[in-house]
DNA sequence: ATGGTTGATGAAACCAGTTACATGTGTCAA
DNA sequence: TTGACACATGTAACTGGTTTCATCAACCAT
């Protein structure tokens, strides 16, 4: 581990001086060694070794053109649900050679135009975001630097940049046609900030215009497990009180259920908890949470690709629409006179969730 | 959005002519702007926007010999503490006007090495890893490079890298030592793969020549929720039952809580659950979960600020020590007669969860 | 002996910026 | 009037690689 005393960094130059070879012999090591004769490989990987060389990014970087990363803005890395998209972008990118730089926008479009002015500094070949609702300045800065990027969790064939996701108001039909099905009129909805969020708008609006038309109510909390929480103690304190809750988000359903078990209620016997996302925790809870199965994997996997293929080849890739999926478990039930609103009764029967074939 | 004709990008010389300038003058309003006259600056500033001109990074980068991004090598993006983790340190470095670079190794120490030199590749200033067991070939690439490198969740002075992160044996003993304090002795520990994860070792190893000595089962289970239904399920076909289950990781927790309520077991009354990390979910859990709160979040920004601060001066930084909580919430309760091993009796008290003051 | 081909290598241009230094102009005090 | 100095700007070297094209020797078939 000696600290050499020269000061600075090997460069090219130093190595083929050291090897006795030009520079460009040193650079056809690197990329095209089967050129280059034995002996004299050997002779420059030795000097390469000795003098600690390491080649640098940027000035590779200058002459491909390529930096081999692209960014990702997601609102937060605290829901499970980003983390997944992530974590499937990242592997598939890594297939492409490409790395993943992340970076979290909170959900402000400001932030985000700053973000992405960051990501673009230090040299993004493109740029993955989330929803259809962006600053002006972002914009703007895509087309100056005619940046790839393709927006995800919302699919929009009409939008100006390429989507990649799923049909969010329809996610939030098949949960509360699902409800409906079972025999659920009064009905709790709880949500996220909507303002923020254009994921959130469109699954309350894919709930517009229902029939059967339920009666709903909402609950707008922070978008998390506290969130949920917050709602349960809310949708309690309620004087009518709904028999089913709909989650449009499973840590807001997470949050629900725990809240109702802590009070006693008993689901789905009391009041049936439904989701959408489908997290992968979701399968688990207790009760088992009956949701909407998001394909995020998918969807992380499908937009590695497509901007990974726009950055290789320089064409924009198609809109592409996930299908969302009814997944029933164990928190949903049939209205049972138990269960009739208003009149808390809190016995429940102890009939296990029935399942309703999928309507996807 | 003219396509325009001319195929490539332009330059700072493409700028400098349009302008009628020098190259000098450009880059000049473009990093000391108060030097160039306000007129020059003007008609500079519209030949920038005319040809749509955005500062090569890389170009930048050769130059100054910062990219201005660290990489951050974590197990996985699923479970919530990384991503946790992840969310402070981005946010922490992008106020040293610095980005993150997220890549997922999987435990797996041979892809930890492959994606430190991907990451190396294309021009890492600093890496934040996981843990102390590394691959021969990282420690060789991290050497070679002088690349400043630190390791978080795992605090040893002595390690070769600076290390920031916590005691995990003295955390696990923590816990230990609170349900001993309840009087449990008959106690199963629920930890994830053990071989691959030198802070899990850590923390079962911490449990030892405890006293009072307590008689522990262990289980090992995949780390995830759904590993920790497995254990809760392996628990409760064990011939001689605990009346407490130790999770040395909260998302096991979580499913050994999940998975006993399917079965009916009441927590705390008839097993004491605790966990051990402090997710955010943790306090809302049912019932809240009795854990030992590892300072996760001030571990990023630590390593932010180390990594900022090694990159930025050169200067290795301390390894710093960050201590661990118990936190007592309400699934741990004084064995009670109910509860006590082997009688099977589920009747369970109403008894609430009891607090024992914090023994941190 | 000669010309063509192949293989290994080097010289130098090039990528897109930054920056040290030189130059030229204008202002002001001596 | 002149020297000192500040200010705006330009020239050209420099960063650390890649790549084109030229060179040259060895080999082989005529």
């Amino acid at each position: 581990m000696q600290r050499s005393t020269n000061r600075k960094r090997a460069n090219l130059r130093d190595v083929a001086a050291a090897a006795g070879v030009s520079v460009a012999t040193v650079s056809r090591v690197m990329n095209a060694p089967e050129t280059v004769a034995e002996a004299t490989r050997k002779r420059v990987e030795e000097a390469m070794n000795s003098l600690h060389w390491v080649p640098s990014a940027a000035a590779r970087a200058i002459n491909t053109g390529r930096t081999r990363f692209v960014g990702a803005l997601v609102p937060t890395l605290d829901n499970a649900i980003f983390a997944r998209v992530l974590a499937s972008m990242e592997s598939r990118l890594a297939a492409h050679r490409l790395s993943l730089v992340v970076a979290t926008t909170d959900n402000d479009p400001a932030q985000e135009a700053e973000k992405a002015k960051g990501l673009v500094d230090i040299g993004a070949e493109g740029l993955i975001v989330s929803g259809i609702t962006h600053a002006p300045q972002f914009y703007s800065l895509i087309e100056r630097c005619q940046l790839a990027t393709v927006s995800t969790s919302f699919y929009d064939p009409g939008y100006r940049l390429p989507t990649i996701g799923y049909d969010n108001a329809a996610a939030a039909r098949t949960a509360l046609t699902h409800l409906t099905d079972l025999g659920h009129r009064r009905i709790a909805v709880v949500h996220g900030p909507s303002s923020s969020n254009d994921r959130t708008r469109s699954r309350i609006a894919g709930l517009e215009g229902h029939s059967p038309k339920p009666d709903l109510s909402f609950h707008e909390v922070p978008l998390s497990i506290a969130g949920g929480c917050e709602a349960g103690r809310g949708i309690l304190q309620a004087e009518e009180q709904p028999s089913a809750v709909l989650c449009l988000s499973d840590v807001l359903a997470s949050g629900v259920l725990f809240e109702l078990q802590r009070e006693g209620v008993a689901v789905p016997q009391e009041k049936s908890v439904m989701g959408l996302d489908d997290l992968a925790a979701s399968a688990h809870l207790f009760p088992a949470l009956t949701t909407v199965h998001l394909p995020v994997s998918r969807m992380g996997t499908a937009a590695a690709d497509a901007i990974a293929s726009w950055v290789e080849t320089q064409q924009a890739p198609t809109p592409s629409l996930l299908k969302s999926k009814l997944v029933v478990r164990d928190s949903t039930a049939f209205l049972s006179a138990a269960a009739k609103p208003g009149t808390g009764n809190r016995d429940g029967s102890d009939s296990d969730g029935q399942s309703i074939p999928g309507t996807a």
